[in-house]
RNA sequence: GAGGGUGUAGCUCAGUCGGUAGAGCAUCGGACUUUUAAUCCGUGGGUCCGGGGUUCGAGUCCCCGCACCCUCACCA
């Protein structure tokens, strides 16, 4: 009986003939670590005579590698007692320290860590025997005073200990953490309490949302909910997730944009209003995609994209001062610095500089386009062009950076500039390489609308078109949407960027993985027979499954 | 989907030429009232990812499979 959680087991049992609940209660008023600590001035010397002098600063001696002797110092202050404020904290128990009849641990809340001093004379017997009980992993709270050790060290001197609840299983190394990437994922809670830094990149990816969401409202905006059951996948160019509602006898796809319902609302009459929610995507995994990520895309009544690109900079800044951090973020071994305003660059100048390429000669596109190994043959001389961009420009814009004017035949849901048809009013901003944000001024035109659904780009597979027939959608239009502006933006990646995270799965806290080989409780025998999908969509009952069939024909039903 | 890499104790990792399975942390027992990755003494712990093969003998070599990571492709 010495394996780690048998040993935990056994523990769990002394607790209970104890007359103590392993799995804890209420714990009132307890104060954040961090706000513990933030109390660390109110820790004084008080003199015979009641005079209160105030510490020295451990803190800055240790930076300075020169630690001062308090003991020493206080006895140059002559007699006299530390003074410091009573708290109530509660934490998970990350380090012990044993040493008789006295015992430190390092407790981690969500704020921070701190230690804590237990000894048998101040905590009294039954508390101290209590402490023998605790392992690493452990909830427990403390009251005590906060005061310093002799070397300095802030800590709670324990008088008071409350057991919340017992961790079973045994912790990660104390000092490497949780380093195998398959564990970190799937178990993420792990990954969020023992790897320093995972904790802030998620609290500060909500921070960025919230950030997100203030910066569109204070605006007056209107936050709502879309479907994200769809009979048709419209509003991007990406493979949807195919499913099945049983009552209605229907096929149904996740969405894969928010873009065709949101402007159904500008016809509505809601002027300006976003959505922030997740899409679904049937497309390969890599660093920069997972399956299911976050977008955001706002539509704003009698704006265009100029307008938009003022606001996605306005979002992106107000998010980094809500960070706190300035506008220069680390990335890899370079900074990327947002101080705004952001570089502004049309497509056809930054084609014509990185290739060296006419962008209006076909026949130097076709040519082109061959010497870097893609297949130009019967494509329109916009989607060569495109091909060329994503090929060999879109990498080098190291950004923030604003790239405007697309082709008009690459953007079928997007308003031709009024002198130039050729020219969509489109830009799409790129950081490092990576496509962050994208915005139109809005098609409202319901006749060239259809006629756009309509007509297939030469080249291009309905399946690789943003443009789906949508009659639905062209009838709202017909009722009259308002000329707007829109965005998107990928908010996994822009996380990502503000964080300095290089993989999406850093910022996505329970990524897709395929199931678990081995479970504590199960074995890989029947773990293996659960995980074996017979073809991509994952079947979830009987009738799904059957229904299949249905669904790959609808998927193949030419929209024209 | 293609190519490369990784998989050994609860965790972090070594494992040479094919020859008895290793360390640190954690666990368990002991000492210790100012430690802080505490220290010191002692102890237990292995489906070497799974399956086959070669061999007197496989963690190590070969084949098949699985998972994860990286690069590329699709995509944002």
């Amino acid at each position: 009986m010495t394996e780690p959680h048998e040993a935990r087991l056994l523990k769990l049992e002394k607790l209970q003939q104890m007359g103590v609940d392993p799995w804890g209660s209420r714990f009132d008023d307890r104060q954040l670590i961090d706000s513990v600590r933030a109390r660390a001035a109110e820790v004084k010397y008080r003199l015979a005579s009641g005079q209160e002098i105030a510490l020295p600063d451990f803190d800055a001696a240790r930076q300075a590698e020169q630690p001062i002797d308090y003991r020493a110092w206080k006895a140059e202050q002559g007699a006299g007692e530390e003074i410091g404020p009573q708290v109530r904290v509660a934490g998970r128990i990350v380090l012990q320290r044993g040493q008789g009849k006295i015992k430190f641990i390092t407790l981690r809340d969500w704020t921070g860590d701190i230690q804590i001093m237990i000894g048998k004379a101040q905590v009294g017997d039954r508390d101290f025997e209590l402490s023998k009980l605790f392992d690493l992993g452990d909830w427990i709270g403390v009251d005590g005073r906060l005061g310093r050790t002799n070397t300095g060290e802030l800590t709670v001197f324990a008088e008071k200990l409350h057991f919340l609840g017992k961790m079973l299983e045994p912790p990660p190394e104390k000092y490497a953490g949780l380093q195998d990437p398959e564990l970190r994922q799937r178990q993420r809670y792990l990954d969020l309490t023992y790897n320093r830094g995972v904790m802030d990149v998620f609290l500060a990816r909500t921070q960025i949302v919230q950030s997100i969401r203030d910066t569109l409202n204070r605006r007056g905006y209107c936050e709502v909910e879309g479907p994200t059951l769809h009979t048709i996948a419209g509003g991007a160019a990406a493979r949807p997730f195919k499913t099945y509602h049983n009552a209605l006898d229907m096929p149904l796809v996740l969405r894969i944009a928010l873009e065709l319902h949101l402007k159904r609302l500008l016809v509505g009459g809601m002027e300006r209003v976003y959505e922030l929610g997740r899409v679904y995507r049937n497309e390969g995994i890599s660093p920069r995609h997972n399956p299911e990520f976050t977008m955001l895309e706002a539509y704003e009544a009698f704006a265009d994209y100029r307008v938009m690109m003022e606001l996605t900079e306005r979002i992106i800044v107000d998010a980094l001062e809500r960070l706190g951090k300035g506008f220069q973020v680390q990335w890899n071994d370079n900074v990327i610095d947002f101080t705004p305003p952001f570089q502004r660059r049309t497509y056809d100048e930054l084609f014509a500089d990185i290739t060296g390429v006419d962008p209006d000669d076909a026949s130097a596109l076709v040519a082109h386009a061959r010497r870097l190994g893609l297949d130009p043959e019967g494509k329109h001389p916009d989607v060569i062009k495109s091909e060329i961009f994503e090929e060999q420009v879109e990498g080098q814009l190291q950004g923030p950076i604003f790239v405007i004017d697309y082709p008009a035949s690459i953007c079928p849901l997007t308003k031709r500039k009024a002198d130039n048809p050729r020219v969509a009013e489109r830009f799409e901003l790129f950081v490092q390489g990576m496509e962050i944000a994208n915005a139109y001024t809005e098609l409202n035109d319901p006749i060239l609308q259809e006629e756009l659904f309509r007509t297939q780009l030469e080249g291009l597979a309905e399946d690789d078109s943003m443009a789906r027939m949508d009659h639905d959608f062209i009838l709202a239009l017909r009722h009259g949407m308002p000329p707007a502006g829109g965005l998107g933006i990928g908010i996994d990646r822009l996380v990502m960027l503000l964080t300095g995270s290089r993989n999406i799965r850093e910022v996505i806290l329970f990524p897709l993985l395929r199931p678990a080989q081995s479970t504590p409780g199960g074995t890989k025998r029947e773990a293996s027979v659960l995980g074996h999908p017979e073809d991509e969509a994952t079947a979830t009952d009987q009738s799904n499954a059957s229904a299949e069939t249905s669904l790959g024909e609808h998927a193949n039903d030419p929209t024209g």
